[in-house]
RNA sequence: GGGCGGUUAGCUCAGCGGUAGAGCGCCUCGUUUACACCGAGGAUGUCGGGGGUUCGAAUCCCUCAUCGCCCACCA
């Protein structure tokens, strides 16, 4: 017998333990079947489950489970990302914590320090992944720093070299000062902060107390001025273009030059110019030749080429300090509130700084080319499609890809320098010291570049690097192309754009044939989930509280495309009733002792509850396929629900009540089969979703002779043929519902006191089933007080008459006279209204003219629906008095 | 400054040209033998405002408001 609840937990355990050691997670390179691909966006190797990684996890398991159950040989390909900054950060924290930092530490024992970390903690997110029903197949698992892995960095980095798409560069780049590294332009993230606008005064060459007024929000910049820029249209200052003004605090003699740049209309008009420290600056001085003065070191203080008083400074505190003397000196002309964008580092938080130094570069350009293209054609396709609109605007205006980082976490550059620094690009120490002989002619000494890849470097080779490339494996024919892609639309560019880029360079073909993209979970006030806001919704804890089904079903039920997901507790908590409700209908049916029957036919039953809730399931079968396969999860776990709770639940078990307790032992037989039948195929329509629970229900139903759902076939009763003519759907029951009503309606008519109701269901023999099963059709007449008109005496009862019915339904003391006339009345209004709007459109020329005919016959129904509602509610009401 | 998305029942959200929906919450009622994590019944909406297209608009177009996100080099 099963319990009276689910207990998730137990369960989830035993069969996660179970489906891993029958091996249901692998995928089979030499099945004939065919493969069914996702490449697992990796996580970060020492994070943990936060609720993005719920639902995108929940949703590729869904698809995996469910191309599983169809036939496909499916690889889902599990791993890990090193996650190059994040990770280097957490273990530089807890170095700080014991009074050490990474530089004391040395290069080599530092990484040694990471690995040990990533020792400790790397299971955690995969054991996470477990918890949450997770099924890819975890002997394949990867790490972005795998020694295969890094090989293949290796060589897509060589081999990029020499086709000219990576190059070295001195430019400026975004350097976090707290992090000592470059970062790309996708880490930078702009923030509104209120500033100051200073107004400078710059004296002119040669011109006694006259100056150019310059505004800047940056004041500490200006030691590093080499120009001013004025527009070449503009009047006021067209006098000054070719002379020279004099930089106060540093004395410099810097030029005037006109470009179309300075936007007249902004600020004084006149804008100073710092190349170094400024990417609109640098455009402006590579134009007119203008000197670079780096005036800034890693820290982001003042290096020596500024004057002796402000090295060494803080820039925030030189920016107090230069004020403070522009001042002192009267040159400034004044200073405004400011609203500015200040770009922080989206790991460290610190405030950017641009600054100039020699990096690794990716031609992202050239190799965005042909991801493009395959987007155009369609050899790609986002859905929802309207992301593609982001890609394409991305893409056509790429960026070369800064891919160096001053870090020691993550994948050395191959690239090693001679002794005159010359550059010697290898994919090992050894041949680099060959090359680097037949160039001088001689063995040297070679220094390695010391920088480390970008993360998104490694993980752009992800889908083919973990199927083994460069070795032409049989994985890496076989599941490559890979099939969908799935993730939140915040990686399109760090991660999508990067693989399509490397998959078409070094495989000549898309990596993934659509992208799925998913909303971002966020609160329930729409915010992003963060640490510091304190409003994280923990899925293992939701897990521990409501069971990993609850939470899968509530994230695939809200994962309706094109939106974000505001996640509400009370969603997990209903959906947990879903299962419990689920679980009950099992034990109802195991208390009917209903067993699958082998060989039960399903087209061939008698009874048409039977052959009712066959269509009805065979439509909720189709529903589900169909919203798979179009990702609409929501509408997937909506047909479920709906058929679940709504129709097999509230009405045909209900039903089943009747003839369960009846004499037609045919029909009986016939209803536990269907029942066990129907309760079999929905565990498999539900598995993909709700792993655990359906899991548990089978091992019941089947005897645990059935195997397991993990690797069970689909079910076809979707192909099922459904039984419209008698019953068209739910049309047995509204037909039942609505004549109940009716009668209800009727009797409020004290003179209806004779009249005798009947309804028949199926292999009930009524009335003296009533009397044995009155509370079960009570309730499926969703009436209240019903009794066996005999018994309680010829007292307002009620003929309902359904196919020549026997059930007798007296409404004694069910019945408040007042609020009923009160209901008739609204209701009256209703109908006459109602009526009124057909009329009116059927009345309509237009509408006659152009409607299809199929919506006027459907009015036209609905007219005489609507006129047989008035005149019954008018009867009714008549008779009330 | 560009772009995208939201605005539907008290809350969280579906629906996206032809009868306004779900879950949660709320109010009544129910000691019914699957389930109180239940059942029956009920209340609650000028579908953000204003225009337009259409026989017909929550649904399509325009516009305004508002909230949120992404991108952008404005001193």
């Amino acid at each position: 017998m099963l319990d009276k609840t689910f207990n998730p937990s137990e369960t989830q355990a035993r069969f996660y333990r179970a489906w891993e050691a029958s091996g249901a997670f692998e995928c089979h390179p030499d099945s004939p079947a065919l493969p069914y691909t996702i490449m697992m966006p990796p996580p970060n190797v020492t994070g943990s489950l936060h609720m993005g990684h719920a639902l995108t996890f929940t949703l590729q398991d869904i698809l995996i489970r469910y191309h599983r159950m169809r036939g496909r040989d499916t690889l889902w390909q599990p791993g890990t990302d090193h996650a190059g900054i994040a990770t280097q950060m957490v273990v530089e924290r807890q170095l700080a914590e014991r009074q050490m930092t990474r530089r004391s530490l040395g290069r080599e024992k530092f990484v040694e320090q990471v690995w040990a970390w990533k020792a400790e903690s790397g299971g955690t997110i995969t054991r996470q992944l477990r918890a949450l029903g997770a099924s890819p197949d975890w002997r394949r698992e990867r790490f972005t720093m795998d020694e295969d892995l890094s090989a293949a960095v290796r060589k897509v980095f060589v081999r990029l070299y020499k086709d000219g798409l990576i190059y070295r560069d001195k430019r400026l780049v975004n350097w976090d000062p707290k992090l000592h590294t470059a970062i790309s332009d996708l880490e930078v993230e702009s923030h509104e902060t209120k500033g100051q606008l200073w107004y400078f005064k710059y004296p002119i060459e040669g011109a006694e107390g006259e100056f150019v007024v310059v505004a800047t929000t940056r004041p500490e910049t200006m030691l590093g001025d080499t120009g001013v820029a004025v527009h070449p249209d503009d009047e006021r200052y067209r006098h000054l273009v070719g002379k020279h003004a004099i930089l106060p605090l540093v004395g410099r003699r810097i030029p005037i030059v006109a470009d179309e740049y300075a936007d007249p209309t902004a600020g004084s008009g006149a804008v100073k110019i710092t190349p170094a420290h400024d990417f609109n600056d640098f455009q402006v001085g590579r134009r007119h030749k203008l000197e670079l003065i780096n005036i800034f070191d890693q820290d982001a203080a003042l290096n020596d080429a500024v004057p002796e008083p402000y090295r060494g400074l803080d820039r925030f505190v030189a920016r107090k300090r230069i004020v403070a003397d522009m001042e002192a000196l009267g040159l400034v002309a004044k200073v405004e509130p400011h609203t500015l964008m200040v770009p922080h580092g989206d790991r460290s938080g610190a405030v950017i700084e641009p600054w100039l130094s020699d990096q690794w570069y990716c031609d992202a350009k050239t190799l965005a080319q042909e991801p493009i293209k395959a987007v155009e054609t369609g050899r790609t396709v986002f859905v929802p499609k309207n992301w593609e609109n982001t890609f394409f605007e991305w893409m056509r205006n790429i960026q070369p890809w800064n891919i160096s980082r001053q870090l020691w976490w993550g994948h050395q550059i191959p690239a090693w320098y001679g002794p005159d620094g010359k550059i010697f690009v290898e994919e090992t120490e050894a041949e680099a010291a060959a090359a680097a002989k037949a160039h001088y002619g001689k063995s040297v000494v070679l220094n390695r570049d010391p920088d480390v890849l970008d993360t998104w470097f490694s993980s752009a080779l992800w889908p083919f690097s973990t199927l083994g490339w460069p070795e032409p494996t049989k994985e890496l024919k076989r599941y490559y192309p890979t099939d969908v892609l799935v993730t939140g639309f915040d990686i399109i560019f760090f991660w999508v754009a990067r693989m399509m880029m490397m998959g078409h360079r070094f495989m000549g073909e898309v990596p993934f044939r659509t992208v799925y993209i998913h909303a971002l979970v966020r609160d329930e006030r729409g915010q992003k989930m963060s640490k510091s806001k304190g409003n994280i919704i923990d899925p293992l804890d939701l897990i521990e509280r409501y069971g990993c089904d609850s939470l899968r079903f509530t994230l695939a039920a809200l994962a309706a495309q094109g939106r974000d997901i505001k996640l509400a507790e009370s969603r997990v908590g209903g959906y947990r009733n879903f299962a419990t409700k689920l679980w009950n209908a099992a034990r109802f049916a195991e208390m009917n002792r209903c067993a699958l029957v082998p060989g039960f036919d399903p087209g061939a039953c008698r009874l048409r509850l039977n052959r009712w809730i066959v269509g009805a399931l065979a439509e909720t079968a189709a529903r589900v396929e169909r919203a798979i396969e179009e990702y609409k999860f929501n509408e997937a776990a909506g047909a479920l629900y709906q058929f679940t709770w709504g129709t097999f639940c509230d009405w045909y078990l209900e039903f089943s009540k009747p003839v369960f307790g009846g004499e037609d032992e045919a029909g009986k037989a016939e209803t536990r089969a269907a029942t066990a039948w129907v309760l079999a195929q929905l565990v498999h329509l539900l598995h993909p979703i709700m792993p655990f629970l359906t899991e548990a229900v089978w091992e019941h139903l089947s005897g645990g002779k059935g195997g397991m759902l993990i690797s069970a076939a689909w079910p076809g009763c979707a192909a099922l043929p459904r039984d419209a003519a008698a019953m068209g759907e739910l049309d047995w029951v509204v037909s039942l519902i609505s004549a109940i009503r009716t009668a209800r309606a009727e009797l409020n008519v004290p003179a209806a006191a004779e009249l005798a109701a009947a309804v028949r269901i199926e292999g009930a023999e009524v009335p003296d089933r009533l009397r044995a099963h009155g509370e079960a059709i009570r309730r499926l007449a969703r009436l209240k007080a019903i009794e066996h008109a005999a018994e309680a005496g010829p007292r307002r009862a009620v003929q309902v008459v359904v196919e020549g019915a026997t059930l007798f339904l007296d409404l004694a003391g069910a019945i408040d006279f007042d609020k009923e006339r009160t209901r008739l009345e609204k209701e009256a209004k209703d109908a006459a209204g109602e009526l009124d709007k057909i009329q009116r459109k059927l009345g309509n020329e237009q509408f006659m003219a152009k409607a299809k005919p199929e919506v006027i016959e459907e009015q036209r129904e609905r007219q005489a629906e609507a006129q047989a509602a008035l005149a019954r509610v008018k009867a009714a009401l008549a008779r009330l008095g």
